[in-house]
DNA sequence: GGAGGCATGTAACACGTTACATGATTTG
DNA sequence: CAAATCATGTAACGTGTTACATGCCTCC
């Protein structure tokens, strides 16, 4: 039973799917693909903890939906019991900002300027998730969802990837700004 | 060539050091066991990256001090202008936080309070390399280092790691301020 | 008619961790 | 006297990615 394992049984706690749609929904907090997640879930069957039923469909394939045994809920409790490993973070960023003086202050501004831009698409998502999951909800707008609502835990994580994405931005803005770029320190000198 | 072979090219570029020293400077930022490094270092010696001179030490084992190559510092300003990739976060709490409503409102908890302590050790840490590194770069106190100092990078991601643990320090007490523990519950209906 | 989504699976490879192996010196 | 640090390396194993494989349906 490794992380990945106990990730797709807390997927399946909150509602049975198939194994493309885990796919889809675990993206976001923990990387994988299918050819990862197809063996996972077939061993996670045979140790009986999680079951599957076949269904037919007509316009699309045929899927498996699984569905969590009382093993496999005793197994996410026993899990939740122990705290969560230190999270890893990989980011080549890091290392090129280690050896930026090898480049001229336009290639490093780009490095700045591309990552911005990915933090910018970011905050565009969180900010069309966050009304869409306070609908669901059935709340009246800004009022926070309650630690029995079935929405708490993705609220609480929206939360999270905002203000982390925030602070992201607001250190890629403020890095550019220490970076002058040739071409504005002759646009200042002219002026 | 994978990131973290660019990776300890990266930290050579600052510096001349042992496959040791590389493994405990690039911890951090990638982890990597030394198991990972040692063979590496050998390719990059190989395909003439990096050269290495064996250094007789009395006190302590000999080692390799590995440098840059004029052929790996080329190899380091194409990385550099190419632009980086997306950050890769894993963390299970995340997962845990999903399939909360499992357990108790304590046992959630609990999962907050210790990750609110290992950012709070986290924040320690920095709170001590600021002033080191403001030490290191000579400049007055509260002065930033510019693009040319050697200072530049790290002192950037040092200010990054410390906004984003603030973000993080925020949000989990303010999810456990959001999961009322049982206890606490009892004492408010008791006042 | 091609591209992309739904849906499942396997095989080969790349990357990362744990364990095995050695051995001197320093610190508690 | 045990544990930690410095220092290097290999082997086995676990995890994650890319590629191979199939097939139907819908939308442009």
């Amino acid at each position: 039973m490794n992380t990945l394992s106990y990730g797709l049984l807390s997927f399946l706690s909150r509602s049975s799917c198939s194994g493309y749609d885990l796919m889809l929904q675990i993206q976001p907090f923990w990387p994988a693909k299918h050819s990862q997640i197809y063996p996972l879930l077939a061993q996670l069957e045979k140790d009986e903890y999680v079951q599957y039923e076949h269904i037919s469909q007509s316009d699309k394939p045929d899927k498996k939906v699984y569905s969590l045994t009382d093993k496999g809920i005793e197994a996410l409790r026993e899990w939740l019991s122990e705290p969560a490993s230190d999270p890893v973070m990989r980011d080549d960023l890091y290392l090129k900002v280690f050896c930026m003086s090898l480049v001229d202050s336009n290639t490093a501004r780009n490095l700045f300027i591309n990552r911005l831009q990915h933090y910018q698409q970011k905050k565009l998502k969180f900010d069309n998730k966050l009304p869409q999951l306070q609908c669901m909800t059935g709340l009246p707008p800004d009022e926070i969802p309650s630690f029995d609502s079935p929405f708490f835990g993705a609220y609480l994580l929206l939360q999270k990837a905002i203000s982390v994405n925030d602070a992201n931005i607001k250190w890629c803005e403020w890095a550019l700004e220490q970076i002058a770029s040739p071409a504005a320190e002759k646009r200042d000198s002219v002026e």
